[in-house]
Order: C-alpha cells, then structure tokens, then sequence
DNA sequence: CCAATAAAAGACAAGAAGGTCTTTTATTCA
DNA sequence: TGAATAAAAGACCTTCTTGTCTTTTATTGG
C-alpha cells in the first residue's frame, strides 16, 4: 500500500471519531467501539491513538464516560499532518527507484514521471482535511466501511 | 517509499545491465560489478537477479567469462512487469486507507483523489521500458548512480 | 470515598522485509 | 581434465511492522 497499515488505520480511527462528533454533540467514542466498527486490532490501535493524542491530532478523557472526540481545531487538520506523523514524507520527497537523492541536477530515468504524481498526491493531502472528508462521508458521498 | 527496497534495486540492475549491453555488444556484467556500482548488499542483489532471472526478466550464465545480461526481448519489458514481479500489483488496485475494496460503488473519502493518480502511475509504468529507460540514461538526460 | 470505567503504558510475540554467510552446481579454457 | 570462475541455492540472522496481553493511572458518578 501507499500508507501503511498503521497510517491507514489512524485516518480512518480520525475520520470516524470526527463523524461521530457531528452526530452526537459533544460525543466521545471508546476504543472499543472504534476498534470493532473499523475492524482494526484493540489494543494495537490503542497505540495509534495514543500517537494521535500525544501529538495534539486527537483528544481523549481517562475514566467513566471517556473516551476519544476531536475538537473544531483538530478536525481542520489536513491529511498530511497524520501522514507526516506517522509515515513520514519520505515517499512524498524520495527517490522512486532509491537513489540516494532526488534531484533535477541529477534525475533518475523514471524522475520525470514520479515526481509530478508525488507532488499532486502531496497537494491533496494538504488541502484534503479531515473535516473536509467527514463531509463528503455524512453527505453519502463516500463511505468508511464495505 | 512507494516501491519495496527490493523492487527498487532491481530496477536500477536491470537499468544497468540494459546500459552494459548497448556499451559492449553481448558483454555479460557479473553480480559484483553491479553490486558495486549500485551499493547494493551483494548477496542480496543475487538473490533478486535469480528471481528475475527465473521470471525470464533477465539472462545469466554461469562459470568463467558468465554473468548477467539482457536480450533484445527483455529489453523492451516494461517497468511494470518488474514491478509486478516484485511488489505485486496492490499499490495500484487497493484502497489508499485501507478498506478491504476499492469501489466505485463505495467510495472511501480519498478515493476521488487517489485513484486518478494510481491510475497515471499504472500507465506510465506500462509504457516506459527498461530500453527506453536506458536510451534516456546513455543520452545523458538521466542517472542512475548520485 | 470508592468501585467501575477507560485511556495510558509497557512487555512481549509473530511475521515480513532486508541482509549475511556458506555450500552446490554449471561452465570455460589453459 | 581439472582448476578457476560465477551464478544458484540454502541456511541463518537482524530489523521493522504489526499484533497481543497485562498492568497502571486517571476520572467520575453513585
Ligand atoms: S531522482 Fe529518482 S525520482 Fe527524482
Ligand atoms: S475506496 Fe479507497 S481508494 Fe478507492
């Protein structure tokens, strides 16, 4: 895949949580639950969220009625910040076939067919905002699971 | 990255084993040459040109005066055949997060903006050849060591 | 204030990707 | 023909990703 599993988990885990919200005002949504609806690994996806939480792009309360809920700000964050978080911008700034840099003065031979995909690729995930796509799922448009 | 290290190498050996060719009519180049000049973990880089190799990707022989090589044939492979070897081809067919299809019929949010991009990489990697790809490198247009 | 709850934290294990080392097999040419 | 050569093959090893299980910490409502 493109993302990793980890990186893919922890869009989806966003999107939900930020669906949610709309629905429910003020709603906080357990581990539990996201983990079961995404069909995602609990106690792995724990990890993800912990991630996202340390890292200000999720927020979550301990104890009874806790759980994971997402404020306004951190619903307006693009699709890059989870990316850049957990995946890193390698794939977006690497060389397609692993020289050691990529570069105009010295492009490799698929140099020119790469990198205009990367950057469009990048273009999106910075204008694509979870909000945005939480959008385009309450609208029907799109869909979160088969 | 988007290609696996693995894929990655390859390419670049059969980039230069193609370019080896057109130097030095029906010059064989051995495993360590190609190792040295890619800085790629010699036994390594063997493991992957026999797979290649057993694909009918590329040509080897063995004992004094063998090495690898490339027949006009496999020199008009396309990108794309390696890397399906490689990699297979899910990066090009499987959602961008992770749902278990990628439909029309179900969308997910990144959907509209991944599947164009899949689909230009797909061609591209279709249509260019390790032989265009070499004639690019020896016109001095392209590299393939930094 | 305390029992229930839910996230945080940490230890550990399986699997895959990447990498190393040694032995075997086929080939050539002196 | 046999010693040198080079790929093929196979046994391991390391690291990273993914996944599991247990313990700790913080919160809240009765
Ligand atoms: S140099 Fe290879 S993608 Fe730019
Ligand atoms: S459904 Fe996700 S990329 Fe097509």
């Amino acid at each position: 895949m493109f993302l990793s599993k980890t990186c893919a988990y922890a869009v989806r885990s966003l999107l939900l949580v930020g669906q949610h919200r709309l629905e429910e005002e003020n709603g906080k949504i357990g581990l539990r639950t996201i983990s079961e609806r995404l069909e995602i690994p609990t106690h792995f996806l724990g990890k993800i969220l912990q991630t996202l939480t340390k890292h200000g792009l999720l927020s979550s309360a301990k104890g009874v009625s806790g759980g994971f809920y997402m404020t306004d700000e951190q619903l307006r964050n693009p699709l890059m910040t989870v990316v850049k978080l957990i995946d890193g911008s390698d794939v977006f700034e690497k060389c397609g076939i692993g020289l050691a840099t990529c570069s105009e003065q010295r492009p490799c031979p698929v140099h020119y067919a790469f990198k205009p995909l990367r950057e469009k690729m990048l273009k999106t995930f910075e204008s694509e905002t979870i909000e945005s796509m939480v959008k385009s799922l309450n609208s029907g448009d799109t869909f979160l699971v088969v």
